[in-house]
DNA sequence: GCGACAG
DNA sequence: ATCTTGTCGC
């Protein structure tokens, strides 16, 4: 299975494209930007199955919340590290798609993914995936180092870590190659513990991690934030109401009632 | 046996 | 991802 996977990662990569296709390189605010969206999975404690997806639009540069879509899924494919989008994926581009059907004014022109892009053992993790799908800018953040390619989470790294005084410091993350996977950023001024950048899909890294830096009002950029919180919000309010339905059954329908 | 392991 | 409250500090 896992070689079917690498197989449709290797097809897909051809399509990824590492540059900025709008002028944003060389725009400091990032001019024309109104549109940033977060994608997010949240999932039921004690259940493999069950989890939410979760797509939010914030308005840019002012972070409000445009749109909100949190849907109740069912997974079907395990977590196996390398191969995360073929478990959250699917449930993404739906997200996309129910957008695109009731809000297409509101789509996003940048996406920000949890997860990495090129900063993958194949050079393609979930933001290029969903990136090559469907079509968006995406960038990937991951909250913890994939240890690839010669990237480690050693004492060289930590000490590169503690060299990032300021919000928005950062590090590249070059493969034992020389290529530069990605970049460690201080996102937020308090926070010691760095994102991780990588690009995903018609994005140079330089303005992703512009583009996050200028996103976050805390550590994890705004959008994925909101796209977790609500996500989670969701879930819990599922799981309430579910274990009401056991404890409180529904009364028996009129058609019952009446039957004898 | 030990360490890694995006979410 | 999730298990989990308070707590120390700015």
């Amino acid at each position: 299975m896992q070689r079917g996977w690498e197989r449709d990662q290797a097809q897909l990569k051809a399509d990824v494209i590492e540059q900025d296709t709008e002028a944003w390189q060389s725009s400091p605010s990032f001019a024309g930007l109104e549109r940033v969206g977060g994608v997010d999975l949240s999932y039921v404690k004690g259940d493999d199955t069950s989890a939410c997806a979760s797509l939010v639009v914030l308005s840019y540069p002012d972070l409000e919340v445009l749109y909100e879509d949190c849907c109740m899924v069912a997974v079907n494919a395990p977590y196996v590290a390398g191969f995360l989008a073929f478990r959250e994926v699917p449930f993404l581009v739906d997200a996309m798609q129910r957008l695109e059907e009731r809000r297409p004014g509101l789509r996003p022109q940048v996406l920000l993914v949890d997860g990495n892009g090129i900063l993958h053992h194949r050079g393609f993790g979930l933001a290029c995936h969903l990136g090559v799908l469907t079509g968006l800018p995406c960038i990937g953040v991951a909250k913890n180092l994939l240890q690839v390619d010669g990237l480690s989470n050693d004492e060289l790294h930590k000490e590169q870590i503690r060299d990032l005084q300021a919000g928005g410091d950062t590090f590249p993350l070059s493969s034992t190659s020389g290529r530069i996977l990605g970049m460690a950023l201080r996102s937020y001024a308090k926070s010691t513990k760095p994102v991780y950048i990588s690009v995903g899909h018609k994005m140079s890294l330089q303005s992703a991690v512009r583009l996050v830096h200028s996103c976050c009002k805390y550590r994890v950029p705004e959008p994925i934030r909101q796209a977790d919180i609500r996500s989670r919000e969701y879930i819990r309010k599922h799981v309430e109401a579910s274990s009401a339905a056991v404890s409180q059954p529904e009364r028996m329908s009129e058609d019952a009632d009446s039957e004898h």
